[in-house]
DNA sequence: CAGGATCCAAAATGATACTG
DNA sequence: CAGTATCATTTTGGATCCTG
């Protein structure tokens, strides 16, 4: 989806040219976590098809955020780690996770709704 | 494009509804440095058209992420202005600016190219 | 199991023209 | 100036079927 080189000049796009997909950000957060195999991240992230997951997962080791380990087994195995870099990105990730805990307290506030209770703002992904 | 409530229940998500969209996060960033009209956004984000910032401008509103202001002149004046809950985004912000200058920094060492000199990684939005 | 290959539907974006 | 409206196009995503 994209070549390397030919970085935008400003570091906030640079960022946003590696993970401004919606799916990228998911797939880093869960990676987190540590590796996992292919059926793992989509079993997890869920409503992704397996054909975007592949494709995003393809962009992202073009991009050097992660690498792909194939073992010659029968089933197949696959396992995909993030690379220094990847990880490099949980501040990132941090920050975004902390300010969507934020906002679904804020929101949570205004609503005349039975949205949920308090504690589920804490939940897990 | 989106409305309001049935946020995910993950923070990061929730987030990722609200600024997935690339240019989003571009305009946050560039009303981070204060109220601006319409046509000086158009301009300094550049390759975005005017009925897509318009469209993106109007999903932030109804986010709570800015606020719209039009003066009653000829000719017409509009000004965006983030809210409080749009600048509690800064961190976000910070963290991916940050991020992307290290990847730049990065990604200058390995390839054979005369991709740009040190100092370039520095240039503003 | 982990995809590759296809075909198709839906959504985002671009280009223009027009207006209060 | 800051949009709205419309049309054409490009991108993206979903659904399937197939295979090492």
């Amino acid at each position: 989806m994209l070549y390397r080189k030919e970085l935008p000049a400003c570091p906030v796009e640079t960022t946003l040219t590696l993970i401004s997909d919606r799916w990228k950000v998911l797939i880093l957060n869960h990676l987190m976590a540590g590796t996992k195999r292919f059926g793992e991240l989509k079993k997890e992230i869920g409503k992704v098809t397996q054909k975007v997951l592949t494709a995003n997962l393809r962009d992202m080791e073009a991009s050097g955020l992660l690498t792909r380990k194939v073992y010659a087994e029968v089933p197949p195995r696959v396992e995909y780690t993030l690379t220094d870099l990847g990880r490099s990105l949980k501040p990132v990730l941090d920050a975004m996770a902390a300010w969507g805990k934020h906002y679904q307290a804020e929101n949570a506030k205004l609503p005349s709704a039975e949205t949920a209770s308090a504690d589920d703002s804490q939940k897990a992904c």
